[in-house]
DNA sequence: AGCACGCCGACT
DNA sequence: GTCGGCGTGCTC
């Protein structure tokens, strides 16, 4: 006979690769994915339980203290993906698990208990009457009149507070709370007054072909190939509408500022009486909270979120859907770097459900699976309606006089757009007025006395930044260095650029989009609805104009300055060049009218350049491929980067070195296909005050470079690495800076 | 990550 | 003679 033992397996919020073994000793045992208080040495923290009831291998184990949760925060099959993860990018189980929770369930609060609110007066008109000068009252009022709410649904509808109206309503016993016993989903979708667009023949077919993947058994992502307002979105609408039909949730990840108001409405519009929320950073904790536990419960059919909503627990999920798929954001830059894509594939994996992965201009990855056929692949070509494709124009910008980096000929198209009532938009990615601030008397520059670059000029607000550390300094008219009078500038940014727009055309309105002008809520907003408003004016912004935006009166789009990004070092550059100008072209010409692209560049004869415009991104994408073949680059070999940074310059370079040295010996032993670069110093050398340094891990095979990082990452722990240095290891980097 | 333990320089 | 520096190692 033996005895069932009463231990537990509890993951530690530490960067930690293992898990601590407890006791539990008031049966019955915790559930997996259960919360629980556990002391560490001195310590008291809140620990996750991955395994119970097995026999450890310590014999004087400590018990825990409380258990916090009566039913599991993560489902087994998510904490499988996540365990899977830890061991993949090899990061920390600690850090994994926790990184998956909103910030108050980290800390140990409870759960939110769920609440709905139901009008108990038998007179609403009356009840109105007495409370119609409390603006908020009234509309709490008119809203329980139309159907009772719960608290998750207040705060994803109201975007204002509603807890201190309410409390008032509740005061008077207008309303009343009752918790919320989770029920049992209908699997109803209606469309009450709902006029629905109607699909073209080719979003028809494109949506009959993917229902009868959908239905099919075995686990098969599809890619969605649709070219920019093609309308990838009604296709999403419809597929999730199929899953719940079926009484099953929704995911829908997006990327980081990819959720305009309009778009998240166009769900809800489409789902009225399903309960749609979002995931987002604009959330305050409570709302990620409350969305994230109507997840879980069940109570949201869909949810709209950003990278982290991967990790969010789901009570039927039966569909993931992934918006513009090639986009960065959906790698997680710094701690734990995975990337939401890869994660949702291996997640829908597990689930076997549907993934539908979605883009006019799809990652090499994807594009790579679906030749290779482990994707479906649907082609959208076509924009519905009588849209018209944008025309496509190169200007040379080495025989045309430039007015901060303006051509005479994009200002006559901008004249001419301008005159016939449309908007124009101009895309420049940089910010700040100039991007060197120099004398030419002396040749004194303003540098960033943390980092090895130059600082940006911000006119306006008389300062140059620094955009690697934020470091700012305020500049007066004269030479800090032999007092010249004068400064004068180098290159150009957004601002330079709206000063000359609004110069140059002075009774038409222009509006900057960038970091500098949107800093403060709603600001974005009030700009986009100016421009939705359809008056014309003229856009001037970076990267933030190019996602999720559309605008119907939009004829003529001009993107400045692309050379850098054609001889940049990062071999990603150009891929990212090649969708960027192909996402900002597919904004133009999405009304009636068709649209103009207008490309500035001193490399008009570019290949890539030349190829993109003639024959598509397809076949640019195309080129990529073969070249990373060649060079045996991702997607075809894998890669991983450790990166070193200290304030001294030797400190993380020994560290990379010796890791290097302390590994070499280990690979010539062994027919390996690793092969290691560097250490070499980042291409930002130094950044706030930090040296820089990385070494590069290529593998042709995955598991040769899995194998390889388990023993680096052990070697790591025995090489020695001073208090200064910090390090990351990042698997499968986008991102080489 | 924290935090304790532990072995070598400048202070009342 | 001590106070305190941060190197090393442990936490079930």
């Amino acid at each position: 006979m033996t005895k069932t033992p009463t231990t537990l397996r509890v993951v530690i919020p530490r960067p930690l690769y293992q898990a601590y073994d407890y006791d539990c000793p008031d049966l019955p045992l915790p559930e997996l994915g259960c919360r629980v208080r556990v002391p560490l040495g001195p310590h008291s923290l809140v620990g996750i339980i991955i395994e119970r009831g097995f026999t450890s291998d310590f014999d004087k184990l400590r018990p825990i203290e409380s258990v916090l949760d009566s039913s599991p925060l993560f489902d087994d099959s998510l904490l499988e993906l996540l365990q899977w993860a830890s061991v993949y990018y090899h990061h920390p189980i600690g850090e994994v698990l926790f990184a998956a929770l909103p910030k108050r369930l980290r800390k140990g609060l409870p759960l939110l208990q769920n609440f709905v609110w139901h009008l108990c007066c038998d007179d609403i008109e009356e009840a109105k009457q007495q409370n119609k000068r409390a603006k908020r009252q009234l509309e709490l009022l008119e809203q329980l009149a139309q159907h009772s709410l719960t608290e998750a649904q207040l705060t994803s509808l109201h975007l204002g507070k509603w807890r201190s109206p309410m409390k008032a309503l509740a005061a008077k016993g207008l309303v009343r709370r009752e918790l919320v016993i989770p029920e049992i989903k209908s699997g109803s979708v209606e469309h009450p007054n709902q006029k629905l667009i109607t699909l073209s023949d080719e979003q028809e077919n494109c949506m009959s072909q993917l229902s009868e993947w959908l239905a099919a058994e075995d686990f098969k992502p599809t890619l969605l190939h649709g070219i920019t307002g093609s309308g990838k979105t009604e296709i999403y609408l419809r597929a999730i509408k199929a899953v719940l039909l079926q009484g099953k949730q929704a995911l829908l990840m997006i990327p980081e500022i990819g959720l305009t108001p309009q778009l998240f409405q166009r769900f809800c519009d489409f789902f009225p009486s399903q309960t749609v929320v979002a995931l987002h950073s604009g959330l305050n904790d409570l709302q990620r909270a409350q969305n994230w536990q109507s997840a879980n419960t069940g109570e949201a059919d869909v949810v709209v979120g950003t990278r982290s909503s991967i990790f969010c627990g789901f009570h039927n999920l039966g569909m993931i859907i992934i918006d513009e798929e090639h986009d960065g954001s959906f790698k997680q830059q710094e701690g734990f770097h995975y990337h939401a894509r890869d994660l949702a594939v291996k997640r829908a994996s597990q689930l076997n459900i549907p993934i539908i992965l979605g883009s006019a201009t799809p990652a090499l990855e994807t594009l790579l699976n679906a030749q290779r056929k482990r994707y479906h692949y649907l082609l959208l070509n076509q924009r519905p309606g009588t849209r018209q494709r944008p025309k496509t124009k190169l200007i040379d910008t080495r025989d045309q006089t430039l007015e901060a980096g303006v051509s005479r000929k994009l200002l006559a198209e901008i004249d001419h757009h301008i005159r016939d009532q449309n908007q124009v938009m101009l895309f420049l990615n940089r910010r700040g007025f100039a991007p060197v601030l120099l004398c030419s008397k002396c040749g004194w520059h303003a540098t960033c006395p943390a980092c090895d670059s130059e600082m940006t000029f911000h006119a306006a607000r008389h300062k140059v930044i620094c955009h690697h550390c934020d470091y700012q300094k305020t500049v007066g008219a004269s030479c800090p260095s032999c007092h010249h009078p004068q400064l004068s500038t180098q290159g150009h940014g957004t601002e330079r650029v709206e000063n000359l727009l609004c110069a140059h055309f002075p009774d038409t309105t222009v509006v900057r989009i960038d970091r500098d002008t949107t800093s403060r809520k709603g600001e974005l907003d009030k700009k986009l609805s100016l421009v939705r408003s359809g008056e014309p004016v003229i856009l001037i912004g970076t990267q933030m104009l190019t996602k999720g935006h559309d605008f119907p009166k939009l004829t003529l789009v001009g993107i400045l300055d692309i050379d850098q990004a054609l001889f940049s070092a990062d071999y990603r550059a150009q891929e990212q060049l090649a969708q960027q100008i192909v996402q900002v072209s597919g904004r133009a010409g999405r009304g009636d009218k068709t649209g103009l692209v207008v490309l500035q560049t001193s490399q008009p004869e570019h290949p890539m350049l030349n190829q993109l415009l003639a024959q598509g991104y397809r076949a640019v994408a195309q080129q990529f491929l073969t070249e990373r073949q060649a060079w045996n680059y991702p997607p075809f070999g894998h890669q991983a980067l450790i990166r070193a940074n200290a304030p001294q310059f030797e400190i993380g370079l020994a560290f990379l070195q010796a890791l290097k040295n302390d590994l070499k010996i280990a690979l010539e032993e062994s027919q390996s296909d690793i092969r290691l670069m560097g250490p070499m110093p980042s291409p930002l050398e130094k950044r706030a005050n930090r040296y820089r340094y990385q070494l590069l891990i290529s593998a042709t095979r995955r598991s040769s470079l899995h194998c390889f990082l388990d023993q680096l990452i052990s070697r790591i722990r025995t090489v020695k690495k001073p208090k200064e240095l910090r390090y990351t290891l990042d698997v499968d980097p986008t991102n080489f800076m």
